[in-house]
Formats: structure tokens, C-alpha cells, sequence
RNA sequence: CAAGAAGGUUGGACAAUCGCGAGAUUUUAUCUCGAGGAAAGUCCGGGCACUAUAGAGCAGAAUGCCAGCUAACGGCUGGGCGGUGGAAGCCGACGGAAAGUGCAGCAGAGAGUAGACCGCCAAUUUAUUGGUAAGGGUGAAAGGGUGCGGUAAGAGCGCACCGCACAGCGGGUAACCGUUUGUGGCAAGGUAAACCCCAUUCAGUGCAAGACCAAAUAGGAAAACACGUUUGAGCUUAGCUUAAACAAGGUGCGGCUCGUACCUGGUUUUCGGGUAGGUUGCUUGAGGGAAGUAGUGAUGCUUCUCCUAGAUGAAUGAUUGUUACCAGCAAUGGUACAGAACCCGGCUUAUAGACCUUCUUGCUUU
């Protein structure tokens, strides 16, 4: 069913096959997007920039920590001194938001804040959704959900745990 | 047809799949709705909300030809005046310079109670004195213009015409305009987006306003005990009770001053509390469309009709296909400015392309 759907909507255009990783198959089959995948509140986007892991390329700077939970959750930071437009802030978020709905089975366990660059407008989207999936894979490659930390930032022994 | 002027409309379309926000329902799946002309800048004006219903004086800010429209305006409409263009048109902070203060490079004799460098005239001591604003020269600007008279030479010194100012008369609601009328020889320049004067207007803070529900923490309120100075009164008189006044401090009234309102440190007990978060305010409104009607117009009135975003780490999107327009031989590429945040009326700024209406001038044809 999953399969069925899936290979539908996007199946030309996500090049990564994402069946090839275990992922749990949660209650979230399809692909919304709901409030519960987001970051709310002040708190929620406290407690990713505490421990966080910073992933970036030459488009997009994602702040990323393990949640415990069976689904990601995202957050998105743009900042007006970035992208000055409106409009451009607008187009950033939505295309962001559209990439981790489309790929959020690769991505569950983690809570993940996007932040914005400067020059990110004259950028098409085909070009900005790409190297958002290249960021995906390279999270998924860190195992960080499995707590094999990179080498930089050390993590607590305390962390949050069930 | 060409060149130009004024104003307006539109802001690609359709479908499929996967999504997002809100609402409804037969409640978990379907249906409906989901950015703009500027949503922008936050420059004005209002609604709405709260604050002591906001006192007086001073200071401050804004506006500035006249009349009208409007909830209101610094907006709009009509008119006047000035400037500009061949015309349609366009532009104008457009009150006061005989209340006061200030400012102005260079040139020039003199630039603000005018002025004698050259020139002209007169006198004599022959290189000086006096008269003179016609002429020359300087300058952006030199104290009305032309002519005749007049004079030593000149000068509104006198006269005629033109211009100007004031008064009268006529028109206009007014700004202002006209004048075959009268008076005056005629004013001592510019600058008030320099201070200033005059007239009019202005309480402040903005939906993170405010209301309600409410984890936490401190403060808060009430009662009891204790409690500054002076004076009066009473009593059981080194004391106690009570009243008044005086301080001193704090808070608030947009800035300053005056004025004015309220409050007062400690301990114990009780009451209660309003930050995080949530709900609400939150979209039916000075609303849009059509017709009629009054008005030159802005706009008003009447009738019918429509309901078309309401998010809050913030929805309104992505992909594909067909198609429209533009560029290119083609493959292909491009389709502006730009994203609601309490709501309206304006202003300003940004805006690819397409379309429409009216007007001016020129050319051609009939």
C-alpha cells in the first residue's frame, strides 16, 4: 500500500529509493504533513539547538537531533536577514517543507531546523530540492538516531532517554 | 496613419496526482472556500480598545489661495492665480516682507536710511569743490517706460500716453476678475521648504490594544500587633487615647512648570494572585456588483443582489500534461512587481505584457 502510493506521486523523481533502509513502519503511512511533524514552540526549538548536529551544503543549513520519537519533526528558521523578500521566504519554506513531507520515512527519529542562506533566491527549485535530498542522505549515512555521535560534538551521557 | 496628452481594465488559462489551512456534514471520509493592485513603504486620516473622561500655562507638531465632498484627512472634486508647452495638457508648501531679527560669493563708485568711477554742468585757487541719476561701465538684480516741455546740466521737476497702487462702481458664495470713473507722481528690492508673525487643528498608546481561563514564582489586599515631628483635647499624667497640621518618600496625569489624585516601613494569619500556555478579539464591512436618481464633479440617496482568507514557528504549495503570449531557424527558454497578520479611506513607491476610451497636432484619401 505504502509501495502503491508512493511510487504515484514521486517515483520519477526521487532518484534514492527509500525502501532500501529499515525504517519502522509507523502509523503515518502516507504522506502527510501534519501540525504533530512540526516544531512549535519556543521549547521544541530550544531543545534541538542544545545538542544539535549541524549538517549544511552550499544551499541549506539543517540543525538536526535525535528525538526518540517514531517520526521527524521540522522546523523552519528563515531569517529576514537572509532572504530580505517575503516572498522569497515564502518560496524557501514551502519547498522545504514539500521535500521532508516527500522523504519524511527517511528522516524519522530526527528533529531538524532549517535555516536559511543568503542567495538562496536566484537558486531554481529543482536545484535547491536536490541538494536537500543530498543533505537527507548524508544524515542518514551519520547513524546519529543510533547513537554514534560524529566526531565533533560529544554527547552527554545524560541525553534525554526513555 | 504618425507623433503626443489624459484616464481606465487586466495581471495567463484548464486538467490530473500528492499535500497544507479553515469551515460544514450523514465525523475519519467527502464537499466548499483559501493573497494583492499594490497585500509593500508605515507617510497621513478614521474605526475599535485601554489608560485619571486625559486640568491650566508654556513649549512642541502639522496644515496654509477659495468653495465643496467625506466618518476623517496632509485626500479628492470644482474654481481662481502664477509658471510652462504649438496644442491636448502639465507643474505649483500658492497666508504675512509698512511687527521684529537675520542672510546674500564675485563684479561694481554704489546692493538696502541708495550711490558720484567715467561722463555732463558750474565755480575757481587748474586740480579741487559743488550740482546732476539723462548716457557709459558692473551685475541675476541699479529706485517705473516712451515722448515733449523744462534746466547751467539734469531729474515725475511739470505734462500726455502706457504701467502701478489705492478708492469707487460692476460681476462672483468666495478666492478673484473687469473698469470709457476718481485720486496719488509712484511707494524704497529678494528670501518666511531662515527665525518669526497670523489663522486653524492636535491627550497618549497600538490587536504584542484589550477580555476570559489558567502550571510556576515573587509582589498585592484585609485583619491584629508595633509605629516620624508639632499642636489641641481627654484620661488613671516620665505614659496612653484621639483629632488636625507639617514633613519625607513613592506612583500616575505625552515634554517642562504649576496644580492635583492616591499610597506609605516591620511581624503574624487569612484571602487572593495572572507569567508560560490556551480561548477570544477575528472578520458582514464608512463591503462589493447592477439599475435608477440629484449634482459640472468629488459624492449623496433609493431599490435589487452577493458573502468571496482568517493563519499565529504562521496555510494558500509541488510535479506533470495541454494551451495562450513573447524570443529563437530549431531544440528550447521566458511570462512582471511581488505574499494577508485587527479592519477601513487615502498618499507614495514597484510593476513584463495585453486591451479599451477620450482628446490635441500633422499627413493622406473622400
Amino acid at each position: 500500500m505504502i509501495n502503491n502510493t508512493h511510487q504515484n506521486s514521486d517515483g520519477e523523481l526521487s532518484s534514492l529509493s527509500l525502501d532500501e533502509l529499515e525504517l519502522p513502519h509507523q502509523d503515518f503511512s502516507r504522506n502527510h504533513f501534519s501540525k504533530s511533524l512540526r516544531l512549535l514552540s519556543p521549547q521544541d526549538f530550544q531543545f534541538v539547538f542544545a545538542q544539535a548536529e549541524k549538517f549544511s551544503n552550499r544551499h541549506w543549513t539543517f540543525i538536526v537531533r535525535p528525538n526518540d520519537k517514531r517520526y521527524p519533526r521540522l522546523g523552519l528558521a528563515i531569517a529576514k536577514k537572509q532572504l530580505a523578500k517575503s516572498v522569497w521566504r515564502n518560496r524557501v519554506k514551502r519547498l522545504a517543507r514539500e521535500t521532508f513531507r516527500q522523504h519524511k520515512q527517511a528522516l524519522s527519529g530526527y528533529d531538524i531546523v532549517v535555516l536559511g542562506r543568503r542567495g538562496m533566491q536566484d537558486v531554481d527549485n529543482e536545484t535547491l530540492i536536490k541538494s536537500f535530498e543530498h543533505l537527507i542522505r548524508k544524515i542518514q549515512k551519520s547513524g546519529l538516531k543510533d547513537g554514534k555521535p560524529m566526531t565533533k560534538t560529544k554527547k552527554s551521557p545524560t541525553q534525554r532517554s526513555k
